[in-house]
DNA sequence: TTGTACGCGTTATCAA
DNA sequence: TTGATAACGCGTACAA
């Protein structure tokens, strides 16, 4: 956006965009070469040590910064990871954004974000956005895209990787584990502690997937055992008041275990269950998922599901650090899925 | 742990590095100059009609995605804005990134995201990172910075955001508050209730400058008013049961009134008080900061203070989207600062 | 070990 | 309205 300097005869003043330091105005101080002053940047040793300081010294001297634009582009390949994920204001995404954040950095490569809120649509759009920077690799969550999103990716040839989830139609790479397994783990224990009504609280479950899925599975297996359970979830985001919320709909119809669609939402009820009075886990048992801090300091202390997240970020980190050997990836181009597993973690609540 | 897919019909990767679709593709495709694509890319009204929809058409045909890598380096000046901040894990920050990554896209803007684990030369690094992607600005999280970083942005020129802090040395643009204040404001409520010896817990006050201020002004404003406070603190991450731990030592010498540097740690003296029956606020008062959504839920309900984190992503988004008018930032040097303010809520807590 | 020359995919300028 | 052409800053053969 250049407000075009109307040529008047008015010297313009002096220097409108300080011009940046380039790699030949270190070239020029150092008197050497650019692409001598490129060499020594890329791998210090291939140059001589005299020159190497005298390099040096002007870099510092002019507060050299490298410009990654221009480097990705002769380089044909950029030293950016997209990573989208659904929103940022969950615990489980970012946290994963900042570990994958801070272990691609020391491979060198940037992260950009991206948050979907949950749209397929915006998806694309990142997607669209993302792969605008011949990014070194995409981080997708979930295995759930629209088409558009996958033929893009397919067609750019970039490495994907698909985190958080496993069980869909795999693009490239995917870590993570099944979330109609945690949902049956957590019915199995209600069962086997013999409760013998349910319910799952869930939040916007038409559009976290994952979510769905473990309420799904909570379900098949409450009914598999035989035992009432049922479903009670809105569309609001996942949080303690929405927690609280959901739960006041429970009451409504009262069971003697609840599965929440995550921690946040445990809390919120467990804050309304002291408010009425209502003991855990003696007159209601309580499951979350996550495993978040808070967990176990509650009181009592929650029964929870504990998702591999370190695991699935340094696996993430991982594939695209360490990138298959090309002739892997030539011999077998069928996906691959990495299963990071989960804990059910046993504690009081229920 | 890899499970091999059950093989969609999808068309593998045969090709290790298909010939990416570029801007004269596209061109020939649509028997048009290449310029005349950029142009109706940047501005389709520029283009006559018959043209642009040829040009749409190759353009959706061959599945063209600009490469704004390329475009930056012609345009001197990238897409993307850097956002760093101390951590993701902490509620207020991922909010924000979240909250400006939304804004800016809306720009044509794309967020990458740094964090330093509250480390300044950690910071320097991510800065120095970022300059190289010759951004559209940075955003920096508070106003405490190593002299290298200074020189660095002060140098590059390029437009600098300070937020979630006051009174520093700003370098070009701060949008927060002061946290001096908000310690001052929870020691005024405590000292209006009258209550005669209070702490302060704080995690990882030697590098969250922002809560350390807090804590100061907490502390400064109990002395002006001659009741005993202390301070009582570690260098853990703040967490429910950092909060826990921090509780625990200050039970070996009790106080009447607590204030956390944060929600998070509320939480966590909250259920260690309820498992040492302390009843609150009849044997201690609490009050937290940051008024995250489970503050209001607890039971009693958390005092806390609201920052306007909303209103400081706009702020933010704002000062990068509608920079100030053209003319000359140079002669006009002086930084500028927003305060956005924060509310004391006053719950039963304290 | 160092330098030269060219190209990466786009934007911007200016001429047609 | 459209199209040549020259940057943009750096990587990378290849030559010296």
């Amino acid at each position: 956006m250049d407000s075009g300097n109307s040529g008047g005869a008015r010297p313009p003043r002096t220097r409108r965009k300080m011009q940046r330091v380039t790699m030949s105005d270190v070239a020029k101080a150092a008197a050497v070469s650019p692409s001598t002053v490129s060499l020594f940047l890329r791998k210090p040793s291939a140059v001589s040590e005299r020159i190497a300081s005298r390099v040096q010294r002007s870099i510092d001297e002019l507060g050299y910064v490298p410009n990654y634009v221009a480097g990705g582009l002769a380089a044909a390949g950029s030293k950016v990871v997209s990573v989208i994920v659904p929103s940022l204001r969950n615990a489980f995404f970012s946290e994963t954004v900042a570990e994958l954040e801070r272990l691609l950095a020391r491979g060198g490569l940037q992260t950009l974000v991206g948050h979907t809120e949950y749209s397929l649509d915006q998806e694309e759009a990142l997607v669209r956005a993302a792969l605008s920077w011949a990014p070194a690799a995409v981080v997708l969550t979930g295995c759930r895209h629209n088409a558009a999103t996958r033929k893009l990716l397919l067609r750019s040839n970039t490495p994907v990787v698909e985190m958080w989830e496993l069980g869909g139609q795999v693009i490239d790479q995917a870590v993570g584990f099944s979330h109609e397994q945690v949902g049956r783990h957590i019915a199995r224990r209600f069962i086997d502690q013999g409760y013998e009504s349910a319910a799952f609280i869930g939040a916007r479950l038409d559009e976290d997937f994952r979510a769905a899925q473990r309420s799904e599975g909570f379900l098949a297996e409450m009914q598999e055992a035989g035992i009432t359970a049922r479903l009670v979830e809105n569309s609001a985001p996942a949080s303690t008041s929405n927690g609280v919320r959901l739960f006041e709909e429970v009451c409504m119809n009262p069971v003697r275990a609840i599965a929440c669609s995550n921690d946040t939402l445990a809390l919120g009820v467990l804050f309304e269950a002291q408010r009425r009075d209502l003991s855990i886990p003696t007159e209601l048992a309580l499951a979350g998922f996550g495993d978040l801090d808070f967990a176990a300091q509650m009181v009592p202390p929650l029964t929870t599901v504990r998702p591999a997240a370190d695991k699935i970020a340094r696996k993430v980190a991982e594939c695209i650090l360490r990138p298959q050997a090309e002739t892997d990836r030539q011999n077998s181009p069928f996906p691959t899925e990495h299963d990071t597993g989960f804990t059910l973690v046993p504690r009081a609540s229920g």
